[in-house]
RNA sequence: GGGCGGAUAGCUCAGCGGUAGAGCGCUGGCCUUACAAGCCGGAUGCCGUGGGUUCGAAACCCUCUCCGCCCA
């Protein structure tokens, strides 16, 4: 592309299009464990492949790719890992929804229909999810794309299993747990969340002894589950309740199904001040009760089938479902005239994540994993800092949770996923778990020997993806070179889930945490700050921001955003005004070549001492920029380099340095004024290419394959060092010379000067200031619109002047008859009470004895500086109002 | 009940011991040939409340109030 084809605008899409394939053919994505350099390796937190891409993902992916992409460029050996996850409730949960439309169900089309329609609504839902990905450019190593289902990983989660299950850290166990009677399974506790203060009922009813006395003939309890009473097995008081102390020991008859229940005393569950003070039991189907009943040995009955509604238990209630129940059971006790009234209640539900049910607490035989045993090597290695949090204070999230945590029940009665590994034996009842499909039982030889119907928690499979996308079980180069990555990149809502999980699994498998560092990130919220939500409306797509403002734009604003605590709350504005800083880089860009086309002649002439200045300005400044967003990239500080990045070259590059170029390039000048500022553009578009790339990878190497003398791609460049230097007196000298123009802007600016009127610009200062403005005369002359001269006496200016008072200088511009000087006067009397405050600030500050004896010297020195500036500003300021007065 | 995070310019947020910052918005002036997706200026803040530590606090400690979240 040569000059005069540069493009007006940059065109985003294209430049998607254009590099995207062409650094994935190349191989630049691919890992190799071979290639040198340190180690860096990463695994995507793995999206489920229900769903599309959402701005969590963008966020959370265009941090990876940045981490990648930097890490790269300073020479490390990177890898990182894409795949997916197979999702198991929430594939049921679309399907089922699917069949429901179609007017059946999954068991209606059996296990393997199920599995073979999964699979193929998996192959669709992936390709969708991973082509979305790449629209947002990430450089993920395709060729080691996973699936949690893949033969690969579910040959891991069978060894898993199996090991845990030989180590006596996996066992079979009948318990009460949360039932989801929707999707049919049971939920592991994180999957069921806990609702405050929903409105309910706490209703009364007596329950009559078996054997009444003339004082005592009922026994009152008060529930907010009156359905459940059709499984209640005891009655519990408070064992000092002196209300309830002669019922202690005797029964009660069930006035629905004549069962017998016993009266106890329990001093854990009993609040003698709730309700009625006595407490129905129904250990079947809550987990209070369920603790009691375990106390005092009371049967349990379980009165609902897998859907919740009532079972044959129920008698004539059977086939009512919950809610149903609910109503009947009422009305038959009130009946009997056992009612014994209600009043509202505020009360606490626990629903199923994915259906929203209210989980039952049921019964069942299931499979858990000791977590408890495996939490204390994980809590370990973050309390010993082997795994470090960033931000450091989500330990304590994580802490509190391995610290209490309970076993983890991982079967499902789902069937898509990694069906457990366990058979029954129908002869001899052994359970049999081995890494190969048994024939027949060990134990007695049966034939006769069944698999477990169910499935793992998907989060089973995903606790391993560190190491089983790497190849684990076998020994693979992959493992030996990347295993602990470097850092896994999330969102702090799975560090129970996900995090956690992978360092209990890390550690006991690989005998090393999965990961040195934690970055948890934001979660993004709508403008209102309300989670975004499907059901809400409010969802922003990712795709189409980037299709609005152009990838680099939205990778910007997400890295922009990156900084925030644990929410952004999305700005569409944002996005628009990074948009436009992309134009800005392109247009500086397109300058830039327009002014390098022709090369000038270095030997014709010389340099100038300004010209010679404005490029070691401008190079300072690149390398403080380059310093900062190294700094930023390597301490999880994106935010901070996107700032960085996005002053240089608003602030420094485009605002300044081009115009202060353009006195070198235009007009009466050198071939070698005009070579050194050539030199200059290239050089900065050269380093600017690099520093950006991490972050707006298509523009930046748009940029790097249009400019002369660049090789390969951006992605496979050095990422810039800075220069060994530190800031020259050119540095300060530019910075002054900024100031005067500045403050020429400003009265021109004030006073409404027209741009065409060139004014006359006095400056009283020391000699050596004024030479050094004399060297930047141009530049003060094409900038501030104004010629430049010394002021020795005030003699010889018109008495109504303008003044601008800077630390180094006066600038004084004469403006007799062309404006209103009650405005000047009460500019500066504004001016000057501001400085005054100042000054009666840092006045008070040094006048205390114990500020001087205790504050660092350099501090009081900088104070007396400060107030000497103050007081001759405030001489010039009082000069000045004399002057127009 | 336990814990965490937030409260800074109209909005969205940086700053986290040495005289308050950005973007957007607002506002005045400019079509200056890289960019009007722009340029040059400007205004705007008892940094949630009350106390403490310190020579010095938006920042550190405590109290309280609101908002949000997690766990039980």
């Amino acid at each position: 592309m040569s000059a005069a084809e540069t493009p007006k605008h940059y065109d985003a899409e294209a430049a998607r299009k254009r590099y995207y394939n062409h650094w994935e053919a190349q191989g630049f994505f691919k890992g190799n464990p071979e290639a040198p350099g340190e180690s860096f390796s990463m695994v995507i937190p793995p999206p489920n492949v229900t769903g599309s891409l959402h701005m969590g993902h963008a966020l959370n992916n265009t941090l990876q790719d940045t981490m990648a992409r930097y890490h790269r460029m300073i020479g490390k050996n990177v890898v990182w890992i894409p795949g997916c996850d197979h999702a198991s409730i929430a594939v049921h949960w679309v399907l089922e929804r699917k069949f429901r439309e179609e007017g059946t169900n999954r068991f209606d089309l059996g296990r393997e229909e199920f599995l073979k329609r999964a699979w193929a609504f998996k192959n669709e839902a992936e390709s969708n999810i991973i082509g979305q990905l790449r629209t947002l450019g990430v450089s993920c190593d395709w060729s080691r794309q996973r699936f949690t289902m893949d033969e690969g990983l579910s040959a891991a989660v069978r060894e898993v299993f199996v090991r845990l299950y030989e180590e006596g850290l996996l066992y079979r166990a009948e318990r009460l747990v949360n039932w989801d009677p929707v999707a049919q399974t049971v939920l592991s506790d994180l999957e069921v969340l806990h609702e405050e203060n929903v409105k309910g009922e706490l209703w009364s009813f007596a329950y009559p002894l078996t054997n009444p006395t003339d004082d005592i003939k009922e026994i009152v309890v008060a529930t907010t589950r009156p359905e459940t009473m059709l499984a209640d097995t005891g009655i519990a008081v408070h064992p000092d309740d002196l209300r309830y102390k002669i019922f202690i020991g005797k029964t009660v008859t069930h006035p629905l199904n004549g069962r017998e229940i016993p009266i106890i005393a329990d001093a854990i569950l009993v609040d003698p001040a709730f309700g009625t003070g006595a407490v129905k039991l129904t250990p079947a189907h809550d987990f209070n009760d369920f603790e009691v009943a375990k106390r005092h040995h009371l049967p349990l009955i379980n009165m609902f089938n897998p859907d919740a509604t009532v079972n044959a238990v129920g008698g004539r209630f059977e086939g009512l479902t919950r809610e149903k129940a609910r109503i009947a059971v009422k009305e038959a006790i009130a009946e009997l005239g056992l009612d014994r009234g209600s009043q509202d209640h505020m009360m606490n539900v626990g629903r199923s994540e994915r259906s929203n049910t209210i989980a039952e607490p049921m019964i069942s035989k299931q499979w858990y994993v000791n977590a408890r045993a495996l939490a204390g090597p994980a809590l370990a290695a973050v309390e010993n800092g082997t795994t470090k949090f960033v931000p450091s204070h989500w330990e304590n999230t994580y802490y509190a949770w391995l610290r209490n945590i309970k076993d983890w029940c991982v079967s499902r009665q789902l069937w898509w996923g990694h069906q457990i590994p366990a058979w029954y034996c129908q002869n001899c009842q052994q359970e049999i778990v081995t890494r190969e499909d048994p024939t027949a039982c060990p134990g007695c030889s049966s034939t006769n020997i069944t698999r477990d119907p169910d499935i793992l928690d998907t989060w089973f499979s995903s606790a391993l993806w560190a190491f089983s996308t790497m190849g684990w079980p076998a020994k693979t180069p992959d493992l030996k070179r990347w295993y602990p990555t470097a850092v896994l990149t999330t969102g702090f809502d799975i560090i129970f889930f996900w995090v956690a999980r992978m360092m209990m699994f890390g550690i006991h498998f690989m005998g090393h945490v999965p990961f040195a560092d934690v970055y948890i990130h934001a979660l993004i919220r709508d403008a209102k700050g309300e989670k975004m939500s499907k059901t809400k409306g409010n969802v922003v797509d990712p795709l189409v921001m980037i299709e609005k403002y152009g990838c680099d734009a939205f990778r910007f604003t997400m890295i922009a955003f990156a900084g925030q605590g644990r929410d952004v709350r999305w700005d569409e504005s944002r996005a628009e005004g990074y948009s436009k800083f992309c134009n800005k880089i392109w247009q500086a860009f397109r300058f830039s070549l327009q002014n390098t086309a022709e090369r000038a002649d270095a030997n014709d002439g010389v340099v100038d001492a300004e010209t010679a200045a404005y490029r070691e300005w401008i190079l300072s400044k690149r390398d403080h920029t380059i310093v900062a967003m190294r700094a930023a990239f390597e301490t999880y500080r994106f935010n901070d380099a996107a700032s960085a990045l996005y002053a240089f070259i608003w602030d420094d590059f485009c605002d300044w340095y081009l115009e202060l170029a353009k006195t070198s390039l235009y007009g009466e000048t050198s071939g070698a004024n005009k070579s050194l500022v050539q030199q200059t553009l290239l050089e900065i578009f050269d380093s600017l290419a690099r520093m950006m790339h991490p972050v707006m990878p298509f523009l930046s190497e748009e940029i790097w394959q249009t400019l002369p003398n660049t090789e390969g791609s951006v992605m496979q460049a050095r990422y810039p060092e800075p220069r060994l230097v530190q800031n020259t007196k050119e540095y300060e000298n530019i910075e002054c010379v900024k100031s005067v123009i500045t403050a020429i802007r400003r009265i021109r600016a004030e006073f409404t000067v027209s741009p065409k009127d060139k004014v006359n610009a006095y400056i009283q200062t020391n000699d050596a200031v004024f030479s050094l403005l004399k060297i930047h005369q141009s530049a003060i002359e094409a900038l501030g619109k104004a010629s430049l001269n010394p002021l020795t006496s005030d003699l010889s200016l018109p008495k109504r002047t303008a003044t601008e008072v800077l630390p180094h200088a006066e600038v004084r511009v004469p403006l007799e008859g062309l404006v209103d000087f009650a405005a000047e006067s009460d500019r500066l009397r504004k001016e000057l009470v501001k400085v005054q405050k100042d000054h009666e600030k840092i006045d008070k500050q040094l006048s205390n004895a114990d500020f001087v004896a205790r504050a660092p010297e350099e501090i009081v020195a900088e104070k007396n500086a400060q107030i000497a500036a103050c007081v001759e500003r405030m001489q010039q300021l009082t000069r000045a109002l004399d002057r127009i007065a």
